[in-house]
DNA sequence: GCCGTTTTCGGCCCGACTGTTTTCAGTCG
């Protein structure tokens, strides 16, 4: 059998998806996309799908019925694809470059192999450079520009930004669209309003009385490099500077609601939404729920628009008790359980009391602990807990248990002495929403969590004793139990041999997890986002062993770990495993990632209840007595 | 090509903008 990885098998289908739109087929290609699209989704290995449960294995999988079914057999199973083959012959061209150009589709590309025998990125270039585009019939000037700009922007920048790295752009681009006065509402939807963990673009919806001026604001605003749309209802900019797109949406008032759902997706949860309009009569789209009408850029005339105001509106006409959480809108298991009224209340943001990872200087850390632990009271933290790596992790000149026992006398010292004087709790706090605030109801601005009610003053701050200790290959760890049982907080952690099998990865996490001394198993897949794949091992198997010993799995909040991932959580939170959601900060200005943390809890359907740092100090502290 | 409280046929989300053409196809989200 061939290791074909999934998004190999997944662009192969899409360009199959595109061969088919040249061919003027009618719904093939939205197939092979769709197929695609479930397929690079997945979390396990299709390859391991096939291997395990065959064929119907295959069939399982969303969008794949019997022909792609045979199409990933024949790849598993030759390395190859004789259709695709036969296609590409007919067709040599790089689909999948040629079409990751923007304004550049699947007919596009036919056009281009046909007239100027274009194949792939180089050819396109050079035709541009010499300006043979806009000789050919139904491209122009224009066109041949726009290509190259595209061409241009292509070679800067990624193609998803860390959500946590774009946030606070999108915060401010936000603030300056609002400090403008020429939005009545003005709110950002899409993939950042559902905290997915990589954003594409920053899809912006607005309310405004007078558009014109509103978008002629929005696309002079500065920073931004290009104007790619320029209407009335929606503009399109890239920004100057790493060139992310931002998307304007102007609504007219009473649309506010519907208009929030569509721009905030994601595609599967608008599409059911739109077919159980359908069945109740209705036709839903960005303007509300409508009586049936033709679309009016086609020419017909527009439905009435009945219903459409606030999402609860729609989300209720259309028979759901509860408003999904931006979060979850995934089209998976959200909106029945909305239908019957028994969504879970998500961990709220700023719920979380306490950080549970956190590097000093006395490793790899750029801060001292007292002035991690100042930094965590400003952000009104209750409790942070020092774990720094250990010995093995040479690169992070990781701590022996000598160096851990000091460093434990050093805790000491600096909760004495903020027991004694209290750094101040500055004010105001940094802007961490909440969930509410993802509701978006028109006119509300940004909320600001606030310590009252929180028992702040009562509340002592507390550091906790702890280590973030390497497992070693055979399962066991690298510091010794009499040192690690006087700690606070274990955390066990992967830090090499990646590629064990998954039989020997699971055994060696299974046997670090059984130690009686540890707490939490950090950052359990070790993936980084885009960058670096999980280790593979039997996530069902640890989580009974998670269950079993008492340890909590770690969420990961940093932007580029986002450790466990939501569906994982999901599985966690079904299993009854606790769970915790901790910075990882290295420096001051991380320890704000728990926000991301939080958002991603709430991706995989956590409550407050599954998350132990959500405790106060001394209940959490009672709680890991009991081990 | 996929899918099924429309289940083996007949649907498949829906609309905006652009460019080039003059009524619309292509692309995108």
């Amino acid at each position: 059998m061939f290791q074909i990885r999934n998004a190999d098998i997944a662009k192969i289908l899409r360009e199959m998806g595109g061969y088919y739109q040249m061919e003027n087929e009618p719904w093939r290609p939205r197939a092979y996309e769709k197929a695609a699209d479930s397929i690079e989704s997945l979390d396990g290995q299709v390859e391991q799908i096939y291997r395990e449960d065959g064929l119907k294995g295959l069939l399982a999988l969303a969008g794949v019925g019997q022909r792609i079914a045979g199409h990933i057999e024949e790849l598993l199973k030759t390395g190859r694809l004789k259709v695709y083959e036969t296609l590409k012959k007919k067709m040599p061209v790089d689909l999948t470059q040629l079409t990751s150009i923007e304004g550049i589709g699947a007919k596009t590309v036919k056009e281009l192999y046909i007239k100027l025998k274009i194949k792939n990125l180089k050819d396109l270039k050079k035709a541009v450079s010499a300006h043979k585009l806009s000789k050919i019939k139904g491209f122009g000037k224009r066109t041949e520009d726009n290509i190259r700009k595209s061409l241009d922007s292509k070679t800067r920048g990624p193609q998803r930004y860390l959500l946590g790295y774009i946030y606070p752009l999108a915060q401010r681009l936000k603030g300056k669209l609002q400090a403008s006065g020429l939005f009545q509402s003005i709110e950002i939807g899409g993939s950042l309003r559902r905290r997915q963990e990589t954003v594409g673009d920053l899809d912006y919806l607005g309310v405004a009385d007078n558009p014109k001026a509103a978008m002629e604001f929005f696309v002079n605003l500065p920073g931004v490099g290009r104007v790619l749309e320029h209407g009335l209802s929606k503009s399109e900019i890239k920004m100057e500077h790493g060139g992310i797109q931002v998307d304007l949406r102007l609504v007219p008032r009473q649309s506010w609601g519907a208009a929030l759902i569509y721009f905030t997706g994601d595609l599967g949860h608008n599409i059911k939404l739109r077919k159980m309009a359908i069945e109740k009569g209705w036709k839903l789209s960005e303007y509300g729920i409508t009586s049936p009408g033709l679309a009016p850029s086609r020419g017909g005339k527009k439905g009435e628009v009945l219903f459409g105001k606030s999402e609860e509106e729609v989300y209720k006409k259309l028979g759901l008790k509860q408003v999904p959480p931006p979060e979850i809108r995934t089209d998976s298991g959200e909106i029945e359980a909305a239908q019957q009224g028994k969504l879970p209340t998500l961990i709220d943001y700023s719920e979380v009391r306490g950080d549970l990872q956190i590097q000093t200087d006395w490793t790899d850390g750029t801060a001292s602990i007292e002035e991690m632990a100042k930094a965590a009271i400003k952000l009104g933290r209750e409790y942070i807990a020092i774990t720094d790596h250990t010995k093995t992790l040479h690169v992070a000149h990781g701590l022996d248990e000598k160096r851990l026992i000091q460093q434990g006398k050093e805790i000491d010292r600096l909760n004495v002495k903020f027991a004694k004087s209290p750094p101040p709790l500055s004010s105001p706090l940094k802007p961490t929403p909440k969930a509410s605030t993802l509701l978006g109801d028109p006119g509300k601005g940004e909320e600001f969590p606030s310590l009252e009610g929180r028992g702040w003053g009562r509340v002592k701050f507390r550091i906790l004793k702890g280590a973030e200790v390497n497992i070693l290959k055979d399962g066991s760890l690298d510091i010794d139990d009499k040192t690690l049982s006087k700690l606070d907080i274990v955390g066990v952690s992967v830090h090499s041999h990646f590629k064990l099998s998954i039989e020997e990865q699971t055994a060696r996490i299974i046997r670090a997890l059984s130690n009686p001394n540890v707490d939490i198993f950090f950052h359990p897949t070790t993936r980084m986002v885009q960058k670096r794949e999980p280790i593979e091992f039997d996530f069902e198997a640890v989580l009974k062993a998670a269950k079993k010993y008492r340890v909590a799995l770690e969420i990961n909040a940093h932007p580029q770990r986002l450790d466990l991932r939501d569906t994982m959580i999901r599985q966690a939170v079904a299993a009854g495993v606790k769970l915790t959601i901790d910075s990882d900060a290295h420096a001051p200005i991380e320890l704000d990632y728990i926000q991301f943390g939080e958002a991603q809890a709430r991706r995989g359907w956590a409550t407050k209840k599954d998350i132990l740092n959500t405790m106060p100090v001394g209940q959490l502290l009672q709680y890991l007595a009991k081990k």
